[in-house]
This record gives C-alpha cells, sequence and structure tokens, in this order.
DNA sequence: ATGAAAGCGCTAACAT
DNA sequence: ATGTTAGCGCTTTCAT
C-alpha cells in the first residue's frame, strides 16, 4: 500500500498542511527540525505524491498527449521517441495517439485526450485532415479544448497557433542547388502527391533553386509521385528516356523506385545519373551505391516543440512559428555532371 | 469550463448520487423520467466524468503503461500500435516509455508508471535487462509495484508471471526447413548476439531442422553476428568461400549484408545462393530480389497481450505463457538446390 | 511556525 | 426511488 501525506503527518505528529508544505518547498515558515524529520520519514518510505489527486486540486495531471499518423512510419517513430525523452525529464508523461491518417481519429484522439485533461496536445495532422475544410474541423475541436497545443510537421493554414514545421521549402532547395553545384543542368524532380504540403513545398525549393541558377524551367522534367516506391520507379523509367543527368525524388523510397530503373536499363548511378533523395532512411545508408538525401533534424525539431509547449504554460512569449531546417547527408548517389563537349 | 455531476443534479433537481446512478447504468431503482432527464442533461452537456476523480475514488487510472526499447524498431512500433489501438477501444490510454535498451530506465519507467497508478503494465525488456541477475531487478520491481503486468517478446526466465512471446524456435525452424526443402544440404546460419534469447532461439530452430532432416552438424557454418548489417556482410564474405548452397540469416539487416558481400563476388541470388531472412522489414520487398523473410505475427501478439492483460483485471484463469508463432514469407531469395550430379 | 477546514469531482454505503 | 454523507489524497486560505 502506498504512503500518503496523512500517514507522514501521523508519524510526524504534525499537520497534513505542515507535509504538504514541506514536501513542496514552500516551507519557509517551518522549523528546521520539523523539515528534516519530515523529509526523513517521506524518503524512507519512498514515499510519491498521488498524482491524480494532486491533478485534481491543481488541475494539472502533468501528461502530454502526442497525435501523430503512423508510429510506423520512421520519421514520427524518431519524434515520438525524442519527444518522450524530453519530457520526461519535465516530469511529464505521454500519452500516444495514432491516428492512421484518418480525420475522424484526429478528432477523436483530440477529444480523447481532452477528456483526460492533458495539460498539452502534439499534433501531427493525417493528410486527410489536411485537406480543405477539414483543417477548420481540426482547429476548431483543438481550440475547444481550451488545451495548450503545438501543430507539428504538417502545417495548417492559420496564423494563431504554435507550430513547429520542417522546412521543406529549404530541403527541397538544398537538394536541388547540390545538384546544381555539381554542374548539373537537366535536374528531373519526382515529387509527393500534390495534396500533401510537404510535397508542394519540396517542389517550390526546386524550383526556387533552378531558377536561381538561371536554368530554363521545363514542366515536363518534374512528375508527381505519392511517396511510395513504385511511383519512384514508374517516373524514373520516364523520366531516363529523356536529356536529363540528375533526379531528385521527393522522398527516399521514390529514390528507391529510381535505383530500380537505372538498374533495368543498365544505367549506373551516379556516373549516368546522380540522385538525391529526402529523409535520410536508416536504409539509404547501406544501399549498394549509398543515397545521398537530405535529412529533416528531428532532434532540433523535437527540442522545438517542447520548448514551445513548455513556453505556453509559463505564459511566455514564445515564437509561434518555427521552422527547422534540414540538412544534406551526403553519400555516394551524385557526381559532377559530365561536361558538354 | 467543463460540466460535474454536481452541476447536472442541480440542473435536474436530483442529487449527485442519483446523477452517478443514472450515468454509471446503475439506475434499477431510479424512475424512468428522472433516468431520462439526466441523461438528457449529460447530452446536452457533453458531460464527460473527470478521470482524475473518478480514479481517485475507484483506484483505477484507466492507462496502461508501455515500456518497450525502441519505438525506432519498426517491431516495436508496429507492436506499440496495435496495442494502442486494441486497448483505445477498452476505454484505456497508453503511456509510451523507450528505454533505449538501457537497464537503468526500464528501472526509472516501471517506477515511473507506479507513480501514476496505472491498471498495468507491458514490457519489453531491455538487451541489458535480459542478462544475468539484472532480471531479477526487473521481476522484482513489477513485483512491488503491485500492479498487472505482462512480459513481451524478451523473456526473463521465470514461469510465475504472464508472458507473451514470439516462438523465435518455431521462427528459425521454418526458415531452415525451407531452405531444406528446396533441396538445400549445406546451410549456413548468421545468429544473432548470443547474449539475446531470440537469437539463441532462432539458431536452435535452425539446428532442430538440421538434424530432423539428418543433416550432419556442420560448426563451421554456424556465425555468431550481431544483428547489425555489417556482421552479416563480413560473415557472409567468409562462408560464400565455403561449400554452401544457402544462408540463413537471423534479421534481415544481416540479410542485407550478406546480399552485398554476393554482389562484390558476383554471385547471384538466389541462383549460386539461397538466402533467408527474419523479421520482414517493409524494406524486403522492395529489394532487386525480394527477400523471403520470417515474419512475426505482431498482429496476433498485441492481441494476446491485450487479453492477457484484461484477463487479469477481470481475474479470469489466463494462459501465462503464450507463444505466438511467426509465418515465411516467401519471396524470390530462395531456389531449389542445384542436383549434385 | 503550525493547524483546521474547505474543496477538487466522484463513488458508494447507509439512510429515508 | 432518492438523498445524505463520508471519504479518495492533496492544496491552500485563513486562523491561531
Amino acid at each position: 500500500m502506498k504512503m500518503t501525506i496523512k500517514d507522514i503527518a501521523r508519524e510526524a505528529n504534525v499537520s497534513v498542511t505542515t507535509v504538504s508544505f514541506v514536501l513542496n518547498g514552500k516551507a519557509e515558515k517551518i522549523s528546521a527540525e520539523t523539515i528534516r524529520k519530515v523529509k526523513a520519514i517521506a524518503d524512507r518510505n519512498n514515499y510519491v505524491p498521488n498524482v491524480q489527486a494532486v491533478g485534481l486540486v491543481t488541475r494539472k495531471t502533468k501528461t502530454i498527449g502526442l497525435i501523430i499518423p503512423d508510429i510506423e512510419n520512421m520519421f514520427f517513430s524518431a519524434l515520438a521517441k525524442h519527444i518522450e525523452t524530453a519530457f520526461l525529464s519535465q516530469g511529464y508523461n505521454i500519452f500516444l495517439m495514432n491516428t492512421n491518417d484518418i480525420l475522424a481519429r484526429d478528432l477523436e484522439s483530440i477529444e480523447l485526450l481532452n477528456n483526460r485533461n492533458v495539460d498539452g496536445i502534439i499534433i501531427s495532422l493525417s493528410k486527410e485532415a489536411t485537406q480543405g475544410k477539414n483543417m477548420d474541423k481540426i482547429y476548431t475541436a483543438l481550440k475547444m479544448t481550451e488545451t495548450p497545443f503545438v501543430i507539428v510537421d504538417r502545417d495548417i493554414p492559420r496564423d494563431d497557433c504554435a507550430k513547429v514545421l520542417n522546412d521543406d521549402v529549404f530541403g527541397g532547395y538544398l537538394a536541388t542547388k547540390h545538384l546544381i553545384d555539381r554542374g548539373h543542368m537537366n535536374i528531373a524532380c519526382i515529387t509527393g502527391p500534390m495534396t500533401v504540403s510537404s510535397a508542394a513545398q519540396r517542389l517550390q525549393g526546386y524550383r526556387q533553386a533552378i531558377e536561381e541558377a538561371g536554368i530554363a524551367w521545363n514542366e515536363e522534367l518534374v512528375l508527381e509521385g505519392d511517396y511510395q516506391f513504385e511511383s519512384g520507379y514508374k517516373h524514373a523509367s520516364t523520366l531516363l528516356k529523356k536529356d536529363i543527368t540528375a533526379i531528385f525524388a521527393c522522398n527516399d523510397l521514390m529514390a528507391y523506385g529510381v535505383y530500380r530503373a537505372c538498374l533495368e536499363i543498365d544505367y549506373r548511378v551516379p556516373q549516368d545519373i546522380s540522385l538525391v533523395g529526402f529523409d535520410d532512411l536508416m536504409f539509404s545508408s547501406i544501399l549498394e551505391v549509398p543515397l545521398t538525401s537530405v535529412k529533416q533534424n528531428v532532434v532540433e525539431l523535437s527540442e522545438k516543440i517542447v520548448a514551445t509547449m513548455l513556453g505556453q504554460f509559463n505564459g511566455e512569449p514564445i515564437d509561434m512559428h518555427l521552422m527547422i531546417k534540414p540538412s544534406l547527408t551526403e553519400r555516394s548517389s551524385v557526381a559532377d555532371a559530365k561536361r558538354s563537349v
């Protein structure tokens, strides 16, 4: 049976008030002797406060709800891990909620977490939720809880809420610029599904780099994929027939599809075609030709999320819209473009 | 502001007791009219009970603690996902705890979850925890909480606690038997680190299949790896010089290393060498030669875990030691052994 | 320097 | 059929 402050009070011959004061560091007026005694008893019996009881009066549960589309997605599992660790060190526990990219489950999760009286909600929207009016539903549901929240990774176009996002535009720019710096002029791009904001943004970064370099825009070089292996393969097969020397695949999975397509027509990476991916999956490092890829900075992302949340708790002025810059992990899939002689 | 039963009571002109009874389905003696009225008010105001308050008196928090080594490991993220979904449908939320395979964090997590008064703990031990005396520490810590728990995936050698494990012996047998059935006689095995129980068990399954087939045991054909890509590569380089026609790599990551080694000496899979992995990572399906691999049944595993936990809650007689049988996902990395002519 | 008492939202034994 | 009341473990205001 767990010990309560009542037990301690009895044993120390003081009131529960005194015990509470001592154990909560509000003991300015309590005699040193009493403090010592109370603390000793608490220590000796491994006293830990009952979180529910404390929560009932303080209206704080010391828990955070984390809503993500899919914990099986490596990006989100990494995120969950870092968030969990960071909050743990602050005395918070994490309720995990998977939505499987279904809007209804976003909504359901928000409600459930609200019923649990979590102190804060961290949410990365389902794909479905990022579309059209659905975003308003989410936003409304979130606001209704009157609980601090922070939007992560997948954006909603509202300014009046805290967000920590990956700078996908910069990521797309980084990948393309790298190719340009190596002398490539004819660079194709296999995008993600354009309904997803990250896809649109990576493409935007690509375009930015192309235009900045004064390269003529060629619509035919950008093909819309769906972030899956197959679409990378299919589009690469098409693109490889054109006059290109490099491909920017907007995620690693599609880049793997590009490798496959190259293999079939006996193209070598990077000798015949340079390739850059996005996500930097663990797998990219053990490929026969390790893939150069844009890496989201999950650690920094997590840190900012935690900081933003704690900032809201403390009513501190916080930077509402944070962008985390990804970086390029250079490996072996990019070579200098051959000089046209 | 959330509504309380007090608010409902006032509005309905009844006592809180009546409201409580109605809302908890203990209203045998309450008049139909009162029931209707109370329910209507509750519904109209989206009343939800305060979990902490309920918990304080019922001593139930409706939360489960999940302790796993690493949510970034695909097996565990899949597990977490299914467990979360299953418990959610029963009204439970999940506290996620990562241990990073560190014993101290297992212990810390158990304590933290205990302080949170979770109703049950699901734990998959850290590697460190599975070694020697450490297991006793875990077991003791778990028992001390007086909270129902179930051990998952990574075993501890005690009979008096609930466990749901993967049948790794059977998995190893399955992989090896498949190779034997295809006519292979000289089958090498690259094991995991022998301190880990799954590694020892997969090897045991391999041995069992070999002996059952009456194939002479050849110690030289089994090499100890560490479940990492590099060790698969290194050992394969050695093994490929010997007179073998097939390799059983005890996880997919090492199998990928085998592919690499084959590539370097121009061996083709499966024409020159047949290969079976273990884990069936998503990646194995998109390899140039898709890998045949043993797949743990995560869904069944999760279901049994949940059932075992709920069984304990209800004091039902439960099967304490469950073994989940993996299955073989056949793809293209295995061919019939060439007939010696 | 310390304690009494009220109250957080709810359940349940015990009236009536 | 419904209400009164005593907690669950804790914080905090107001007395002393």
